[in-house]
RNA sequence: UGGGGUAUAGCCAAGUUGGUAAGGCAGCGGGUUUUGAUCCCGUCAUUCCCAGGUUCGAGUCCUGGUACCCCAGCCA
């Protein structure tokens, strides 16, 4: 039911004493900072939701900034994506949306002040030569023959740099740190390289772009966050973060902390590797249903508040978690069970005719949107001579735990009324095409006089009117890998290799009540004993196509 | 290999001055049910990575191990 509750985490906890202690004067800002580089996934849900749900939870503020430091990578086609699905996840951020890019002019003013404090240099040293000189883990680093250069001199290349006096590689700025710290991005981290690249905020006024770790502190303490929520690969970049805040004299000190991020079984969460899916074609799209991408699980069907649920009920650590796929599935069918209206659909039709119903009897049930919820009220379902069952809820014998229909047995037809079958008709190759039933005319809202001794009845079946019934074409998704962790690719091996192949079923034949017939994209129903379904976009009024956002939980047993 | 992290049930995760292991998901058993769904009830860690130690008392403190994750981009 409802919304998970918010349990406690230390971030919140982190939050509370800072409150406490009366730091930032009790303002609490938080920041959601995406490089436009690709679409938003499950994985970048729970650090949105943990960085709005800190801001909106303190009275707060959470700022949207695109974290656009490297044009080579970035596309304007996903700052509008990216917009759009933490907007669809149900968030509003405070105030403009903002860019990295819009403080590039504050930013190298920034950079020249470190210069002229002696605390960063130009270093005109090869990217090859800058890397040797780094040393490993084992070996400390060396001084770059240009550490020393003097103020003027760094000012002047700088200039120079920002200018298009260098070729890309030629010289970086770099800060004056520790070469021989065992923190590797201690060891004089460069602070701004050369792109001869248009970018696509700021055009080509500039050649020199700023790295992240020197951006990030600095936009976070520009725009006043308190609060960095950050995963934990970047941790030991902490202290640089600190030292920048530190140097780089602006009043405000954002403070940075990590949490762990999101993994989930049976799929992948890394732009590169979700890109690549893309790209090479093995999904169709980023919005392809099966992608974990949020504008896939849209597309699926999922609700924002399942996400928003879910991301809660996973919490908040600094512990490295696989989160099983089962507990995202559980999130929608919370969600859709409660707000999903109910609609019978056929998947796999098989006829059913009812011979002692009339020729050309028709009736129109009235049945409820949702059995639990009357508010949404009831609609129409018209039942003829001939119907369509699923083929799965008929068997010739069957024990008795198989509660549907068995021939010389009866069924309800849900909401409608008892029927016996009592023969089937079969094709030349002797499969059933055809089952003959007979219909209890007193069993309408009513259980069938008990004077046959049959005792209860097996079960209860859906059914679609074959008169009225409409065609649509359902697609029933299976999880993308065939393994529980894809990116731990075995030795030789691709992380393609176990791809699943049936992660997607398209049934063409399946027929869906009248009601639906014009259903709207993105309406989303529960298709009673079948799971749920979201009407997808590429339905129209010649073609309807449902996906299957997730099945009913099922628990009947094996042997039956 | 140097540094930084993390270990509580099948999967997450609370546990903050040491006081006798929350909650969710999964599982199991039962009840209601015109959806094998939902809903409801019950059950599910003598034990917190391991081994020692301190203490009346340790998941929490101390010592020593072990396992896993991250870092050697002019990516973020």
């Amino acid at each position: 039911m409802s919304e998970a509750k918010a349990t406690t985490n230390f971030i919140r906890q982190i939050v509370d004493r800072d409150l406490a202690e009366g730091k930032n004067d009790g303002r609490v800002v938080t920041r959601f900072p995406p490089e436009p580089n690709g679409y938003l996934h499950i994985g970048h849900a729970k650090s949105i939701c943990l960085n709005f749900g800190i801001a909106s939870a303190y009275q707060g503020q959470c700022h949207l900034r695109f974290d656009d430091t490297n044009p080579e990578k970035e596309d304007d086609e996903y700052i509008q994506a990216i917009q759009d699905d933490v907007t669809w996840l149900g968030f509003e951020w405070s105030g403009p949306v903002r860019f990295a890019s819009g403080y590039f002019d504050r930013l190298y003013d920034y950079a020249v002040a470190l210069i002229r404090q002696g605390l960063a240099y130009v270093d005109t040293q090869s990217p090859e030569q800058i890397a040797e000189m780094r040393g490993n883990f084992t070996t400390p680093g060396r001084h770059s023959p240009h550490r020393d250069r003097d103020v003027d001199e760094n000012l002047a290349l700088f200039e120079k740099m920002r200018d298009g006096g260098f070729d890309e590689g030629a010289a970086v700025l770099r800060a004056k740190i520790d070469m021989a710290n065992p923190n590797l991005t201690l060891r004089d981290p460069i602070l701004y390289r050369i792109r001869k690249k248009a970018h696509h905020q700021t055009g080509d006024k500039w050649v020199i772009y700023p790295m992240y770790d020197f951006t990030h502190p600095l936009s976070d303490a520009i725009e006043g966050i308190t609060h960095s929520l950050c995963t934990l690969e970047f941790e030991e970049h902490r202290p640089l973060y600190d030292w920048l805040v530190e140097h780089a004299a602006i009043e405000a000190k954002p403070r940075q902390y990590e949490f762990s991020r999101l993994n989930l079984n049976f799929t992948v969460t890394s732009k590169r590797r979700l890109k690549l899916l893309v790209d090479e074609g093995h999904v169709n799209g980023w919005d392809d249903p099966r992608m974990p991408t949020l504008a896939g699980l849209r597309r699926r069907g999922y609700t924002p508040a399942a996400i928003r649920n879910f991301c809660e009920s996973v919490g908040v650590s600094r512990a490295d978690s696989v989160i099983d796929m089962s507990l995202l599935e559980e999130a929608v069918r919370d969600d859709l069970n409660q707000h999903a209206p109910r609609a019978f659909c056929v998947i796999n039709p098989l006829k059913l005719v009812i011979e002692n119903w009339p020729q050309d009897h028709e009736e129109s049930l009235e049945v409820p949107q949702h059995p639990q919820d009357e508010s949404m009220g009831t609609r129409r379902m018209p039942i003829t001579r001939e119907v369509f069952i699923d083929q799965d809820d008929f068997r010739e014998e069957a024990n008795k735990k198989y509660k549907r229909l068995v021939l010389g047995d009866r069924v309800r037809l849900r909401y409608g009324y008892v029927v016996r079958a009592h023969d089937v008709v079969r094709d030349d190759q002797g499969e059933i095409i055809e089952i003959r039933c007979s219909y209890d005319p007193d069993t309408l809202g009513k259980n069938p006089e008990n004077d046959e001794g049959q005792g209860k009845l097996r079960g209860v079946i859906h059914w679609v009117s074959a008169v009225h019934g409409v065609p649509c074409e359902v697609r029933q998704y299976d999880r993308l890998f065939q393994v529980a962790n894809p990116a731990k690719v075995p030795e030789g091996g691709h992380f393609l290799d176990t791809l699943n192949p049936d992660s997607l079923r398209v049934l063409s034949r399946c027929l869906v009540e009248p009601a639906l017939a014009n259903a709207e994209p993105g309406s989303r129903f529960q298709f009673e004993r079948e799971g749920y379904f979201c009407v997808d976009q590429d339905s129209d009024a010649q073609r309807r196509v449902f996906n299957r956002v997730v099945g009913l939980r099922e628990s009947w047993p094996r042997e039956a």
